[in-house]
DNA sequence: TTGACTTATATGTCTAGACATATAATCGTG
DNA sequence: CACGATTATATGTCTAGACATATAAGTCAA
């Protein structure tokens, strides 16, 4: 028998816990494909051999990979290399602001319109309101080195976010502004590509008629709507980058 | 002290195991707000405490939410709620074949030219292939209940898939050929917004200079190019849908 | 006041077991 | 051979500890 101190990892110079090792020693044989789709993994018990430890250090590392999706575990049968279904890619959205200075480019902001009313029928059905309320209604305009960079057209539920009705929205983009007083949301984005009309045209500073890429949002905290937003990008120029993994 | 048994959850009747319990608790009350950003959660030994169970329990719960990003672990300091930091949208982009029959439209496909060559020095640019070496240059269309859908055009690079030169791409779509011969890729999809050229607007029945979606993927495989390919979608009826949690 | 040292503490990892449970495989029976 | 009952087994969850480690907080000297 062996106390925990014998097998503990001494965390040597810079040497990964030892669940770590397991779960990247897996990985690197599945994403290299000398473990393809459909393969079993040695079982717990075997890994807790060839690696001496115990059976909740080889399971917490199969879990990891469980969560991530690579493997997929059956009770009696094993473990198997999943084969990927789906192409899943993150689609990182920032911040605007965030997104620009993240360039490195200077971040501008002008607020071209704000009001506030009880909300139209129109407006009702864009949030999905089922009952009257008021909202806000903003247009506004960010800018990258004073280049224009996207208008927004949005919209904010008073009832859901009642203390945006304080809010200085010609000082702070209404984005930031929600980001930072309403966490943890949910959202959908549907992208599209559309040609600018007059008025997008003037506020990106570009052709009539020339491409647009667009971004609606629709964001909502516990089955409240929260906002609904329309981006307008000049579709040239800006590009949006998703990276994923599998499959 | 109590044997493992006297602990050992039941499972009864549907009920969750006790740390998806403690784990959902705590998702709850940081998704309602109850735990806004930077909220301290309790201690792991007075989760303990409160749900009566072993310290495993309450971490392997708290570990997964870690993993999440819903929380942050702080030696010393505790854990916190984390605020929500990028908008990370997950896009799922399918097979396209698959795309169309779930949404109960009649796939076809139209291979319009498939020639095999040595790398042209644009091939090699577009693949990144450092070396010389033979592609599939390949140009298809997609339609759903014989509207066309998407025009793509794809190159493959044989150094990385040599099984490609016996595929029958006249007969499989390139995309779901790979998608079941070469396992386990990472890729990066550019998406962005162009006015349709001549060439594009035949082939997808649209009129020139409409606007229209552009998706770029580069997929590859343990630092090898697999492909490159880019495919054009009418941009007033085909959208691009990601759904996220989580800011 | 500031900087260096010490201490307390919460998380990080790990063990050697235990019982629970779903299900693949086997066995028997008609 | 078909089908239902039994068994074996791999994973799922949990325990009551242990030592490791980063670091917030407190202590003390310059």
């Amino acid at each position: 028998m062996s106390l925990a101190s014998d097998r503990a990892r001494p965390a040597a110079a810079g040497k990964p816990t030892l669940y770590k090792r397991i779960r990247l020693d897996i990985e690197t044989r599945i994403l290299t494909g000398e473990w393809p789709p459909g393969h079993r993994i040695p079982f717990e018990h075997q890994l807790m051999a060839r690696y001496r430890c115990s059976r909740m250090t080889v399971n917490k590392a199969l879990s990891e990979l469980a969560q991530a999706d690579l493997i997929e575990r059956r009770r009696r049968a094993g473990t198997f290399v999943r084969r990927p279904q789906h192409l899943s890619a993150v689609l990182k959205i920032a911040d605007i602001r965030a997104e620009i200075t993240a360039l490195g480019r200077s971040y501008g902001y002008q607020l071209i319109d704000c009001r506030r009313r009880t909300a139209t029928s129109a407006d009702r059905a864009r949030l999905g309101m089922s009952t009257a309320g008021k909202v806000i209604a903003i247009a506004c305009r960010h800018s990258a080195d004073d280049v224009p960079f996207a208008v927004e057209d949005r919209l904010i539920d008073l009832s859901t976010v009642p203390e945006a009705a304080t809010a200085d929205f010609a000082r702070e983009p209404p984005g930031s502004w929600l980001l930072h007083h309403v966490p943890w949301t949910e959202a959908e984005h549907t992208i599209s590509a559309v040609l600018a009309d007059d008025h997008t045209a003037k506020a990106l500073d570009i052709a009539v008629g020339a491409p647009c890429l667009v971004i609606d949002r629709y964001t909502w905290r516990s089955a409240r709507t929260v906002t609904a937003v329309r981006l307008h990008y000049p579709g040239e120029t800006h590009r949006l980058v998703a990276r994923f993994k599998g499959g």
